[in-house]
Formats: structure tokens, sequence, C-alpha cells
DNA sequence: GTGCTATGTTGACGCTGTCAAGATAACATC
DNA sequence: GATGTTATCTTGACAGCGTCAACATAGCAC
């Protein structure tokens, strides 16, 4: 595809998501310049210009991309009615692997780059807004319809808080604070237990 | 202090750490460079150099001063024995309120600029600590000694489980994925709810 | 062949953090 | 009071960044 005297790269556009997804594992968003990514695709500074608008563009298909495969996991999820307890666990460790696998990735996707500082594209948010709709779907649908809280248990709320649990406990290990690597499974299967509690209270007499 | 013609400053030290926190709450991490700094204290672009080694150690002067207010909320918490909710539920409200006042300078306490990108302070990485283990010896001491979870409720678990939670929420919040600012009361309720569910299941029977 | 459009190029601008070298003020010591 | 030391502040410079403007080339439709 890249023959070297050609003008015309050939496809550039998916050499350039590829190349910088790679240069976003290896040295995270900070590492990640438009310029150092042209070179690696062995073309000039301002030729991506042509296929992304912006830098801010370009970061933004590339978490588009991590919340669609994101979006897979939770479409395999299942927890059911008669016992959440096993798919709750083997969900939670299949979020904190996808977080741990590529911690840059998941980063950009819900870090501020493109939420706060950037402006994240309508396409962004309508991945990103599907995929924690589905979060909530599936948890009203699998099981926690019954559940009963204090304050009583509206499904957005249990999906908020526990999806903030996980997330959480993603962001203080990926930035190294507090939360060592090693504890990481005592700790995932803690926040399961956390979730648990919330969800069937019924079960749990002394 | 800060006579217009003389050559030295006067306070130079203190007025950056000031002039970087205004700066830094009005335009976050992004819009606080050393060069507008400078301008801002009336100095050379460099000036700053022989009062902070770095930016980096400028950062964590500042976050540092973050991380010692919120030391100073969690000597206030008081999770009673006979009936933590209403400590808690201050304490969330509390923690919720501290990030949501000044949410560049809580980004900049948890992010990844200082921790994973930056160097921390030895001084930054003592205080941090610090904080965090205070939190944990008064979930242990105040009143979770008790506490009994499925998995048997080691007090840092808890407290690394109900912080991570805590995060979360912030997070989610403040780089405005997901959570409404009016849920906000909504979800910490839920939150709440989610910790003493965890915390006193021997309340709870149906 | 002619013209249009997509794609690629170089040059330039302003911004950034930071180093090197030199200027000035403040202060301790004689 | 003169002298030397140190802290502080200055200008100049460098490499890196994102991005705009102007120009060059390739590919394709007519």
């Amino acid at each position: 595809m890249t023959q070297p005297g050609r003008y015309h790269h050939g496809d550039l556009h998916a050499t350039l998501l590829r190349e910088a997804a790679v240069l976003l594992r290896e040295q995270g968003v900070e590492g990640l310049s438009l310029r150092r990514l042209a070179e690696r695709a062995g073309v000039s500074r301002t030729a991506p210009y042509h296929h992304f608008t912006d830098k801010n563009a370009l970061l933004c298909a590339l978490a588009e991309d991590g919340f669609r495969r994101l979006d897979r996991l939770m479409e395999e999820a299942d927890f059911r009615a008669d016992d959440p307890e096993p798919g709750l666990r083997r969900f939670v460790r299949g979020y904190l692997r996808f977080a741990c696998d590529d911690p840059e990735q998941y980063e950009l996707m819900f870090g501020r780059t493109l939420w706060k500082t950037g402006r994240p594209t309508e396409s962004l948010t309508r991945v990103a807004h599907g995929c924690f709709r589905r979060y909530v779907d599936k948890l009203e649908a699998d099981g926690l319809r019954a559940a009963s809280l204090p304050g009583g248990a509206d499904p957005l709320r249990v999906a908020q808080a526990s999806w903030a649990t996980l997330h959480g406990l993603c962001r203080l290990l990926l930035d190294g604070i507090y939360v060592d690597r090693q504890d990481m499974e005592a700790v995932s299967d803690q926040a399961v237990a956390l979730m648990l509690a919330a969800v069937r209270p019924a079960e749990r007499a002394p």
C-alpha cells in the first residue's frame, strides 16, 4: 500500500489511526504529537490535516474505537436475575482488564482531554452514551428490577453509582494512586461485594 | 510588597503560588503556563525557576495545598459506631463539595498530570498518602471494625472501594460524562446507600 | 487534453518549557 | 565603608508543538 516512490500515500487515513493507536499505547496522549505521527507514517507534518480536521478529531476517533470495543464487552455481560454474582464478577474483571490492557486508551476515552479541554465529536458522544445506555438497560433487564435500596432503586442511579465505583477504581489504579496493581484482584472482589450488597440485601440476613 | 521600581520582587514564591492557584481555578492546567504566570506576577519568563525547579514542582506544590485542605476535611469526619449514616452522608457531601468547588484543583490532585506524566514530589506523595491513611484509620476506628462483608472486611479494602466510588463519581461529574450536575444530590445519596449497604448488612433485613 | 478535486508539500507564526550567560541587589565579612 | 558571596532577576536562544497559508502533484471526469 505504501510504495516508497509514490506521491500519494494510498491509505493514510487508516495508517494514521493505526500508528496513533500504537503511539498512544506506548507513550500516552502526551507523546502523541501530530508531527511525530506524520513522521511515523512517512509523510509531511501537515498531511494529516487532509484526513482529520484537527488533532482533537483524531483523538476522538481513537476514543470512539475504544468505546466500540467496550460496548462489545457490555453486550456480552449477563446479569441473570436468579444469581447476578458470577455475571457481575465476570463483567467487573472484564472491565478492569479492558482498562489495564490499554490504560492510555482508557484514559483518553474518559479523561478531560476530550470531554473537558477538547470538543468531543458528535459521533463520539453518540457512541459513548450508547455504551452507557446499554449498561443501564442490561442492569434493568437482566435482574435488578426487583432490587430494593433504602431510597428506592432507580436503575439509572444504580448504574451511575456502580459505574462510578468501577471507573474510580480504574482511575486510582491507572494513575498509580493509593491502589497497587497487586491489590487489584482483591479490590475488584471488594467492589463486586459492594455492588451486590446494594443490589440484593434480602439474601444477606446475618 | 511588590513595589514597582524594585529589581527584586520581594515575595515572588508566595505570589507565584497564589496567582497559579487563581489561574488554575479559572483556566485549568492547560491554561497555566509559566510564561503567563510570570507575566501576571510582573516578572520575566524565567524568574520562577529560582523558586521552583520545574513546572512540575510548582504543580506539585499546588496539589499539596489541596491535599492539606482535604486532610482537614478528613479530620472533621466522624463515622460513629452506633449510626454511621449521618456522618457518612455529611462526609460524602463535603467531599463532593470540595471537588466541585475547585474542579481544576481536584483534577490536578488526582489526575495523571502529576502521578503519571509528571514526577510527584516526595513531599506531595507523603501528604497525599497521609490523607488516605487518615481515611482508612477513621473508617477503622470509628465503627467499621465490626463490619462484615462477604469476603471478610479488610478496612483497607473497604476504604479503597468506597474512596473509588467517591472518586469515580467526581471524575465522571467533573469531566462532564454521564452524570448531570443536577443529579448530583441523588447520586450522592445513592453512593452513601451503596456504602452503607456494604457496611452494615445486619440492619437491612427485608 | 482540460479542468476539478483530493492529497501532499514547504514556510511561517505564535505558543510552550527550559537552559546558558550575564546583570543587579542584598547581605556577610573584613 | 570596601569586598566578596549568594540570591534573585534579566535577555537570548533552542527545540518542540498545533495549525494556517500558499503552492505542487496526482488521479479522475469530461
